[in-house]
DNA sequence: TTCATATTTGGCAATATAGCCAAACAATAG
DNA sequence: CTATTGTTTGGCTATATTGCCAAATATGAA
């Protein structure tokens, strides 16, 4: 792999790696019913709010959310709705993959 | 977040991290062109065979790929092509954050 | 069987990640 | 100013990941 692919893919990874996490799907799923305080987020979640900042700093490091902050609060919202077509396909690999299991069984 | 969402979202999880890899991105590309053996994904990507061997058991492991033996040989090809519509929402990502990143200079 | 080739697996070292707590920081109210 | 609320950052530990090398396994040829 040449030095300029390496760069396009690990760019690449970059960005999917920040949507790989559990918490982090849960958030920006959420986030495409629209905007959310840290705070909201944070009870949706059910963990510290120090990790729940630490993973919306990674999503809007890599840009696929945004914050806005009014007043006391800073709203987040989704700046790549793209995103969220992934899911149709990632249920598909599932789906296929269970195909596949009971194939192996049956 | 409830148990039943908390496992849902582990299950996506789990395949977009088999595909947050520079290395696998690019095999996944690599085969999106066709079927390969080991040895030629191998010498493409140019790391060592057992590291390459490793991506390809993770990125079949959650059902992105699919392996077939014929005599010495073991032939991998993508198993849910629809990964492949990720990458263009990825470079949108890219852009909007290199745009982002303009604005912010001038 | 033995040999050669293709691939996978085991084990290890280096690095990265996720979570919590505590402390710092930001904005507004009083 | 101080106090309060909302958010982020620093620091730490536990866990996971990536890469290499060496060894094991699998298939086909002789």
């Amino acid at each position: 792999m040449d030095a300029k692919t390496q760069a396009k893919m690990e760019a690449r990874a970059r960005i999917l790696k920040a949507l790989a996490h559990p918490t982090r799907l849960f958030i920006v799923e959420e986030l495409s019913r629209g905007e959310r305080p840290v705070a909201e987020l944070t009870s949706l979640v059910g963990l510290d709010m120090s990790t729940v900042s630490k993973h919306l700093s990674l999503l809007k490091a890599v840009g696929l959310i945004r914050d806005e902050r009014r007043g006391v609060q800073v709203f987040y919202s989704l700046a790549t709705p793209c995103v969220l077509n992934f899911f149709g396909c990632l249920e598909s690999v599932l789906e296929a993959r269970l195909q596949t299991q009971i194939e192996l069984v049956g």
